[in-house]
RNA sequence: GGCGGGGUAGCUCAGGUGGUUAGAGCACACGGCUCAUAAUCGUGGUGUCGCGGGUUCGAAUCCCGCCCCCGCUACCA
């Protein structure tokens, strides 16, 4: 039993999550997780939310709370979402835990004790009232080049150009009006060129397994050509101290929000073992060289995946050019793969929160199945390049293939044994054309289950919705109604139960991707509907809390996953109770199209 | 500017290590069936595979040039 690492991107809690995002990282993530867990592996699959950084103080000067308590309500409200969702997280946790703080401490004192950080002054802005860096496109002015009044510090909307905010006329701060000082400022840089070559030689290696996406690899070789240090210290008062004499005391200096944020794939992993009463079974998933470790998200984070992340732990690991030694954690597993979604656009536009070109997750999951949507992803979303959620196009999905095509396979099987049988009657002699169903339904665990295993999940679910047609011929074409004469009856019950039993394995092989679903169309045919296991919410204490700690509890994601069935054919037994179905998919009326637009416009 | 991706049927897209008449779904038309959420099954047409050259017995697929679209190119996260 193989252990995999299943790492999903850490959303950012400055606000609510929509759909691009969870099209990005949430569904593809969940979908190889389930499936993984079928296929027999022994699967951990983490994230959180990621609450340090910039936008977070801004978002909460706005909405006039602290940081922590506006963190504390986004990570609440994605922790609801993503449970809506079906995401099977083993746990899903936040970078505000002090068991993150300490790891990530203790991740930079092992890449510091290393000689992986270089001390740098640098030149930058920050607001003179509070003291905090004030990022390039915070700061706006006009723009030296065309004059637009409006231009950010890094560069010009109206003209395009790249900018330096240094060079902008009447610069002042986006986000108070004040005018921004430039000042020195000393900060720590991750030695990036000094592990340049180890870096190489792990992209090199995963080039040759060929199984990343080729403009993901692609564009990690290339960056690593123009490798420079970076920044992992900020002047900022929100974010993890930096562990050392004179830096640790100082109330402005924090590490980089990035810094601490790819961190959580094992703090999480630690807190997950901790809170298990096994601390150290973390490490069969980031000690082993053979456990794999697969990393979900969208295209803006392949930097951070496929070069800082890689850095930090090699770092770490002291396998960079200044050599070094592993910590308390051990040598730690670089990723085995890095699978990376495009972006999901809008009806034609980008997301947009601003610009209300937006849809909540929230929202949508108020009206629609979350199976509907995880459908759409799964078959129509931003796989290998950027992909269009248009309202049309979801209903005619929703309705003209998972209703059409599988909710109606369902049906029309469980209406005929119901009225003929009331349970799924015994199979007699098989027919080769009942052989041949059987066996192409068969072989789809074998076809869909390596397409998923290979993130090739828009593949896959063509695949099964092929089967899907298929079976649904092989009821047209032997005409079940028609056998209606008592020496009939025995030929009726066979191919009813063929039917019924290819129903059960197709509802098998779309499970990863319908989870909800799976469970209802069990229960039609009079399965206990445990199909696949659901991640549940649980408000946890913070391990290393004290005992009159306020922000002492937080809810997590969590579940029970070990139940999951094997990924393989289940046989039906003769004489299982089956009634009247209900359907399982809904229907949509086309009006919701017009309806979702006006909204949109409103 | 640099880097990357894309331009294939009315629509959404697959194919792309060069090789028999270029595919799927939807839409459209006709027919079958009536178990099923009017669902299903069958039959049918449609394409200068962005443009121009080149290599080749043969190119949607390889090479060169060009045009258009979209990303990335940040001390945002």
């Amino acid at each position: 039993m193989t252990k995999v690492l299943s790492a999903v991107a850490w959303p950012y809690a400055n606000g609510p999550r929509h759909i691009g995002h969870v099209a990005g990282f949430g569904v593809p993530s969940d979908v190889f997780s389930r499936y993984m867990r079928m296929a027999g592996h022994d699967v951990l699959m983490v994230s959180g939310s990621d609450e340090h950084g910039t936008p977070i103080l801004i978002a909460a000067d706005e909405a006039g709370v602290s940081p922590q308590e506006l963190a504390d309500q986004n990570h609440r409200l994605i922790v609801e979402d993503f449970v809506a969702l079906g995401l099977s997280y083993d746990l899903y946790t936040r970078t505000t835990t002090r068991n993150h703080h300490a790891v990530v401490q203790a991740l930079f004192k092992g890449v510091y004790d290393n000689g992986y950080f270089i001390e740098e002054t640098t030149f930058g802005a920050i607001s003179p009232s509070t003291g905090r860096t004030l990022p390039d496109r915070y700061i706006e002015g006009i723009c030296p080049i065309c004059g637009y009044d409006g231009a950010r510090g890094d560069q010009c909307d109206n003209c395009g150009n790249q900018l330096d905010p240094q060079d902008l006329k009447n610069p002042r701060s986006r986000i108070n009006g004040e005018v921004p000082e430039f000042v020195e400022t000393e900060h720590f840089f991750l030695d990036l060129p000094a592990l340049a070559e180890a870096l190489g030689e792990w992209l090199d290696q995963r080039q040759a397994t060929g199984l990343w996406r080729p403009n993901v690899i692609r564009f990690s070789q290339n960056i690593l050509a123009e490798i420079r240090p970076r920044a992992i210290t900020r002047d900022i008062d929100w974010g993890i101290p930096v562990p050392l004499e004179g830096w640790r005391e100082n109330p402005t200096k924090r590490l980089y929000v990035w810094f601490d944020a790819v961190i959580g794939y094992l703090s999480a992993s630690i807190e997950w073992a901790r809170r298990l009463g096994d601390p150290d079974r973390w490490r069969e998933w980031w000690n082993d060289p053979e456990s794999p470790s697969y990393y979900f998200m969208g295209k803006d984070n392949i930097t951070f995946h496929s070069q800082i992340w890689p850095a930090e732990l090699l770092a770490y690991n002291g396998k960079g050019a200044r050599g070094g030694s592993p910590g308390e954690y051990g040598e730690l597993n670089l990723p085995t793969e890095v699978v990376s979604s495009e972006f999901l656009t809008m009806e034609g536009r980008k997301f947009s929160s601003s610009k209300k070109v937006v849809i909540y997750v929230r929202e949508l999951l108020s009206r629609y199945q979350p199976d509907a949507f995880r459908y759409f992803v799964a078959v129509a979303g931003p796989e290998n390049q950027d992909a269009d959620f248009t309202w049309a196009e979801f209903v005619r999905r929703t309705n003209d293939e998972l209703v059409a095509g599988w909710g109606n396979l369902v049906n029309r099987t469980a209406n005929m044994i119901a009225k003929s049988f009331g349970e799924i009657p015994p199979a007699g002699e098989l027919t080769a054309e009942d052989r041949t169903v059987l066996e192409a339904v068969e072989g789809a665990f074998g076809s869909v289950g390596d397409l998923i295993g290979r993130n090739r999940m828009k593949q896959a679910v063509s695949e099964a919705m092929r089967t899907v047609a298929e079976v649904n011929k092989y009821v047209s074409d032997h005409e079940p109604w028609k056998l209606k004469a008592e020496d009939q009856r025995d030929r009726l019950g066979t191919i009813l139960h063929v039917t019924a039993q290819c129903v059960a394995d197709l509802n098998l092989i779309l499970s990863p991707f319908l989870p909800f679903s799976a469970n209802e169309v069990d229960k039609v045919l009079g399965g206990s509907g445990r199909i696949q296991p659901m991640p549940r919410i649980e408000e946890v204490r913070d391990l290393d809390a004290g005992l009159d700690d306020d922000h002492a509890t937080y809810p997590v994601i969590t579940g029970e996953y070990s139940t999951t069935p094997r990924w393989q054919r289940r046989p039906l037994q003769a004489g299982t109770k089956v009634d009247k179905p209900t359907p399982v998919f809904t229907k949509l009326d086309p009006s919701v199209v017009e309806e979702e637009l006006r909204r949109l416009e409103a």
